[in-house]
DNA sequence: AAGCTAGCTGAGACTCAGTATCATCGGCGC
DNA sequence: GCGCCGATGATACTGAGTCTCAGCTAGCTT
């Protein structure tokens, strides 16, 4: 079975290459947050040669398809996440690095609540939220 | 007139040596974002001589003390801003770099039902907000 | 199936933010 | 003033991300 993102290349009608045919597998493998560092050793872990450049090549292609999205980390780093195109957030794991979607949804008035107190119009936003999944909660309590 | 921040590192009873003067006045004179860069830069414009060393360890005392805060760029990119020390969130404009501070309240509903949505204890969170001050608002329809 | 070409790739040099180390300096409590 | 200890700056280092360019290849064309 061919990874999700894989059908996403080929409905935008860019090039099915090799490395990103590879590194659309170990995306679709990964569970939490990763790094295009992190990528790259997965690729080496298989023996298949993918140059530095061109993970953050194939990296950013794939966000700007909306395959993948990049969040900031609470210590300032950066990492990629495997998701839905749709306009979201991310729920991130501390302990365990596990990741949810939340739709964006919940947040529709506060944004309209900022709006009419700043006077700004507001294009776009980034919300990242951190702390426990529900296993490592259960895990701490024990 | 000292600026804010000064005052808050007297109250933090840390010591208030030159580099730190110099750069939180050159902080205070900033009107939007800046990087760790653009205040080295602005010590140099003054014929001050801050060391690059000095500017991060500096940013990050104040960053401790509340005084200013990191935030996230849609570029990826990192900067900081004078704020107050209370939790909250900031409204960036992307034609001008004007900043304004939102209070968390807002978000605080939406916090409660993407806990009970996703079952995460919620520990921490970041929001920033982009889009057109009044001001660029309001030149942009002319 | 062979040819063509735009677009992709990998190597490696480069930039730039941020960190580590360490000898020296200078705030500030005495 | 004196002296201690934290702060400083010079310098070297790391690691993420970018740039360039020669060579390669996916997939269209015939």
């Amino acid at each position: 079975m061919p990874s999700p993102i894989v059908g996403a290349l080929d409905e935008a009608g860019v090039r099915l290459t090799g490395p990103r045919r590879v590194l659309a597998d170990l995306i679709a493998e990964r569970r939490g947050p990763f790094s295009a560092a992190d990528l790259a050793a997965d690729a080496r872990g298989r023996r298949v040669e993918v140059g530095r450049a061109t993970v953050f090549r194939v990296l950013d292609l794939f966000a700007e398809l909306g395959a993948i999205e990049r969040i900031d980390l609470p210590d300032g780093g950066h990492a990629y996440l495997a998701c839905e195109p749709s306009h979201h957030h991310h729920v991130v794991c501390s302990s365990c690095g596990r990741a949810t979607e939340v739709a964006d949804g919940v947040l529709r008035d506060a944004v309209r609540d900022i709006e009419s107190v700043t006077g700004f119009r507001i294009d776009s936003h980034r919300l990242e939220l951190f702390g426990l999944c529900p296993r490592c909660r259960s895990e701490a309590d024990e």
